[in-house]
DNA sequence: TGTGAAAACCTCGTAGT
DNA sequence: ACTACGAGGTTTTCACA
């Protein structure tokens, strides 16, 4: 990719309210071609969307914890019932189907355990598991929707 | 927190280019009115920042490794140094402290088996670890930047 | 809270390199 | 494909009623 593709990239990962004319500076463009740039990351989806960034403890939701979860119900009926459930718990912010027998990891944002505790009944009450482990975040050492751009 | 401002912050959270005017109009405000209360979100730190998401996929680095690491040097000399590491290494995207005798689990973006291994061993070459195990994910079954806001 | 107007910014055309 | 300019429309921003 364009290095200056890639800076522009760079520069609206970190912050998306850089005027054209601003970012045009400092990729070393002038205003329209570098407008005319970024209208083609929108168009080849490369610039997916934009989006606020909320912060987690201001809004009560500071509590990161991850859930292991295994099933042995290996159908696929199983699996369109557990992603529906996922999709609709706003909790579960993330969710991965990981390599070896079955194994899914989910990060889940709650004010509390107790809370987090409602929400595992939830889940369990919606779909079979034969197992899950839960393991709380006590810090975030980081967190950044930024991905390196070096491979691109 | 009042409803007016949560639908705000939902809405900036699912797409942070749409016109004040507009979103005056979802939340029924007038413009002023929404505006004022969006500058207040962003005065308290609610809205953190507004950034561009990029699509793994289309920059080449689509695979997505979860990394859980033990160590044995329990000093705040080896967390600052972890810590610095962490934040020198673009491929991670996530890295959290857990519960139990200091277990962290890291989330990294890459685009191979191959690159991950160079990850790896650039890592463990500039902090000590006891044990590290991977796990590679096959799919993304959700990822949202968008929080719960139910709790606020 | 709402009105309205100025300022800033986006959008895109055109001409020239 | 980029620069430079600029018109015209949209949006933001904020003073004032």
């Amino acid at each position: 990719m364009d290095i200056r593709d890639k800076r522009i990239l760079e520069a609206l990962q970190e912050d998306a309210t850089l005027p054209v004319a601003d970012l045009a500076d400092r990729v070393g463009l002038s205003t329209s071609a570098c407008w005319r740039r970024i209208k083609a990351l929108e168009e080849d989806g490369l610039i997916a969307r934009r989006v606020a960034l909320i912060d987690r403890r201001k809004t009560n939701v500071a509590m990161t914890v991850f859930v292991g979860v295994r099933t042995s119900r290996h159908s696929m009926a199983w699996l369109d019932a557990f992603r529906k459930v996922i999709q609709g718990i706003p909790e579960i912010v993330e969710a991965y189907r990981l390599t070896g027998d079955m194994d899914y990891l989910l990060r889940l944002v709650v004010p509390s355990v107790e809370v987090y505790d409602a929400v595992y009944k939830k889940m369990i009450s919606e779909v079979d598991f034969t197992d899950v482990t839960s393991f709380i975040s006590m810090e975030e050492l980081k967190y950044t929707t930024a991905v390196p751009l070096r491979y691109a």
